[in-house]
DNA sequence: AGCACGCCGACT
DNA sequence: GTCGGCGTGCTC
């Protein structure tokens, strides 16, 4: 095998395929599919990943690989086949594919340099440039004045070149290590020879009479109380050998996680995972739909399928949602299986994560909980996928490479013959429809854990509330059972959606809402900075004194975000003890896991908080769950707006009363008749799929349909209409006549950082040559898409964020 | 993507 | 005649 084909780190239409290049000599048995390569491409030396080899080369001018990057390859056999499908489904270059399925931090760097050649100064103002140094950064010469032919002429008299370097972001980290430098025999000789007065030096040189290893530096100095100055002369003589050693990081080491032994299983619990354990002693591929409401015991399913894949001898990942994965969630797996555990989400350091990583790679671990990326990890002997909350949205990527982790996570599957299990309390309408036509096995949980019951879920019409005279965002009741609690000595949790319901500034005289000079859209108001500021793009301003419309100083702030629901509910009951959680309080490392603690250690009597309070916690003092606003979803333009609706509320309402206690919830809500509010509201799963399935069916939507959307945005409102409208045409022309072609549409943000945007959305239920099609349309915009602020269109496949 | 090459108009 | 701007096409 003479030559490697490899995907060059460049993201364009004309480099998607294999370039191939010569192996040399002394790089033969170390180039193998997976590794990273450096390769020169043109003028440049770029990162590449090797995918394939090859006895010859149809090209002619084939050039060598200049260096690895890799050992052990970067990615399986498996991930780069499975990068290839990636990049048909979501029509994506194979690079880009690549690049996702690796770790940030080993994504190339390039630095473009001007090396000096020669020792005799130049005879032009480069000379100056330089500065007397010898390289210097190609951004400088840039900056200066010196003009880009007086450059070419001194590179062709051999004076200076360009040079090109690839840098490698990965970072190790290092610690010194100390081990002995002779045999045992000869440090007894050592300690004899040493004087009496060298008293710590005889410390040392005992200690590794009696142990051989190394040790690191710092560790063998606090043992023996000593210091580096006893440490040195023994160096010096070449007795001990100090050297550097990597350390991998562990974003948990400072943590003790309890060991816990399988629970005995209830018979509801047993029965479901029989059908699992039994797919994976087959080693076939099947997809499951755990089905089970909230507090019913899936994770002890996930748990000892899992144990089952270790007996087995294979490896299992675990995905949960990144807003889920808690340490209350790190702590069930490492607990239950320790070291065999890698933990991979976004609030790790790129440094952790690409540890975690490797701890992968090198085989150290058989379990991967993490993210949506975790689905590609890369074991070689896959033996079980778990998706928790399978419904959650955030696994679908919404940028560049657009894949739902649940489509790559049973395509994996079917690579090694395995199974998948979906879990949730309310599965995606789409899932739950393939489950009762067959395609997956559905596998129910009905009853929560310790026999405890749903708690019961009161409806307030906030309407009647305001009438009575109630214009306070609590409702009489809820004020009432949360005093109660207080009394108890009980807890609560209140949830606030802040979706689609942020604060925003409006004059009251004449209606003016504040808004983005570059987007369409409402500023928000941030109370602590005093600021307006743009969620879409990175605009802000100060909160003005009179309203730019009509001058009048009645200016108001509408809107309820967690900060003024934590005010007001200290004018409400100023004895409680309030937590706040969400996206503020929440960013400096570990703070929600300190907030968590907290709560749990009864430091608060209420948590107050977003999404991320909506799942997975388990306390067991909670007996009350307050649903501030549970319309807020309902009115967003997005035909899933009653499936979150439903999810959400079910699952908030699922934290309260997991144990002894009985929970109860109430729900606030503008519009108690809304079927999903009703339905969420007696947990009643069945009945709210059925109605949905009806509209869905009306409208053509998933799961009857399948969607593409097309979102084309540019700076001039005309070219995009016009181009939308092309595409609309286009597709129209070619797709049969079973499909719909809507458009051209504004999106539901019209305009974000000046750009103006437009929708066209397919709704189709077969279209093989599709991709082609699409394939076609980007193709021929290629030109204008390349262009700096030019034309933008992006292609989603199943779409998830409509706006 | 990012680079060289080549063609064109402008200007010492 | 030379300099800089931009369109075009190629990268193993």
């Amino acid at each position: 095998m003479n030559f490697a084909r490899v995907i060059v780190d460049v993201a364009s239409q004309n480099t998607d395929r294999p370039f191939d290049y010569k192996i040399p000599e002394k790089f033969q048995g170390v180039v193998q599919p997976g590794i990273r390569v450096i390769v020169p491409f043109g003028p440049r030396k770029i990162m590449g990943y090797v995918v394939g080899l090859t006895d010859e080369s149809s090209f002619s001018k084939v050039k060598n690989i200049s260096d690895c990057l890799d050992v052990t390859p970067a990615l399986t056999e498996e991930l780069l086949q499975l990068g290839k499908w990636l990049s048909h489904q979501t029509l994506s270059y194979y690079i880009s594919c690549l690049q996702v399925m690796l770790p940030q931090i080993m994504k190339a760097k390039y630095r473009k340099e001007i090396w000096k050649m020669t020792d005799e100064p130049l005879d032009s103002e480069l000379e100056q440039v330089f500065d007397g140094r010898a390289v210097m950064e190609y951004e400088e010469f840039e900056k200066s004045n010196v003009s880009i032919h007086q450059l070419r002429k001194h590179i062709q008299d051999g004076e200076v070149d360009v040079h090109y370097e690839v840098k490698s972001r990965e970072t190790k980290k290092v610690t010194r290590v100390i081990e002995p430098g002779v045999d045992e025999f000869t440090l007894i000789e050592t300690l004899e020879d040493l004087s009496k007065q060298a008293v710590k030096q005889r410390r040392i040189v005992e200690y590794f009479t009696e142990h051989k290893e190394p040790i690191p530096k710092k560790q063998l100095l606090e043992t023996l109380s000593t210091t580096s100055a006893s440490l040195k002369p023994l160096i010096d003589r070449g007795v001990l050998k100090e050297f550097q050693q990597e350390i991998f990081r562990d974003p948990y080491e400072n943590h003790h996680f309890e060991r816990t032994k399988p629970f005995a299983l209830t018979e509801e619990q047993a029965a479901a995972i029989e059908p699992i354990l039994n797919t994976i002693q087959k080693r076939s591929h099947d997809v499951f739909l755990l089905h089970g409401v909230t507090g019913s015991g899936k994770t002890e399913v996930y748990l000892q399928s899992i144990q089952q894949v270790l007996n087995e001898g294979k490896e299992a990942i675990m995905l949960v949602p990144e807003i889920a994965l808690t340490p209350q969630m790190v702590e069930r797996f490492k607990g239950r299986f320790g070291s065999k555990v890698a933990v991979l989400h976004s609030a790790l350091s790129a440094g952790e994560k690409y540890d975690e990583w490797r701890k992968i790679q090198r085989k150290e671990v058989q379990v991967v909980v993490g993210a949506r990326s975790a689905i590609f990890a890369p074991f070689t002997k896959l033996g079980l996928i778990i998706i928790d909350e399978e419904h959650e949205t955030s696994y679908k990527q919404e940028d560049r490479t657009r894949y739902h982790a649940r489509d790559v996570a049973i395509e994996r599957a079917k690579n090694h013959q395995c199974p998948v299990v979906l879990g949730s309390a309310t599965p995606a309408l789409e899932t739950y429809a393939r489950a009762i036509k067959g395609n997956y096995q559905l596998l129910s949980l009905k009853k929560r854990m310790n026999n405890a019951k749903m708690p019961d879920v009161e409806l307030v019409d906030m309407r009647e509330e305001l009438h009575s005279g109630n214009r306070s965002m609590f409702s009489l009741v809820l004020k009432e059972k949360l005093e109660d609690r207080l009394a108890k000595g009980e807890q609560a949790v209140l949830f606030l959606n802040r979706r689609g319901f942020s604060t925003f500034v409006m004059c009251r005289d004449c209606g003016h809402v504040m808004e983005c000079p570059h987007c369409d859209i409402a500023l928000t108001y941030h109370r602590r900075q005093e600021r307006l500021k743009c969620h879409y793009c990175s605009y802000e301003e100060a909160v003005p004194q009179k309203c730019p419309e009509c001058e009048s100083e009645t200016i108001r702030y509408f809107g309820t975000g967690t900060q003024k629901v934590e005010e007001v509910l200290e004018q409400l009951i100023p004895d409680a003890r309030v937590l706040r959680m969400d996206v503020d309080t929440t960013r400096r490392k570990g703070a929600h896991e300190r907030i968590l603690n907290q709560f749990g250690n009864k430091q608060a009597d209420i948590l107050l908080g977003t999404q991320m309070i909506a799942k997975g916690l388990d306390f067991g003092n909670v007996t009350l769950v307050g649903v501030l606003a549970a319309d807020s979803l309902l009115n967003l333009p997005d035909f899933r707006a009653a499936e979150k609706t439903f999810q959400l509320i079910t699952q908030v309402s699922g934290r309260a009363g997991r144990h002894e206690k009985p929970g109860e919830v109430i729900v606030q809500t503008y519009t108690p008749e809304h079927y999903s509010i009703e339905l969420a509201s007696t947990y009643d799963f069945e009945a709210f799929f059925n109605e949905e399935m009806k509209l869905r069916k009306a409208f053509n939507y998933p799961p009857y349909y399948f969607l593409t959307l097309f979102t084309i945005s540019h700076p001039n409102q005309l070219k995009v209409q016009e181009v939308t409208q092309k595409i609309v045409q286009f597709m129209k022309q070619n797709l049969s006549e079973q499909s719909y072609v809507l458009g051209p549409t504004p999106s539901a943000l019209t305009r974000i950082n000046n750009r103006y945007r437009y929708q066209c959305m397919v709704k189709y239920k077969k279209e093989p040559e599709q991709r082609k099609l699409v394939q076609r349309i980007l193709h021929y915009y290629e030109e204008e898409m390349k262009q700096e602020n030019g034309l933008q269109i992006t292609v989603d496949f199943q779409p998830y964020q409509l706006m």
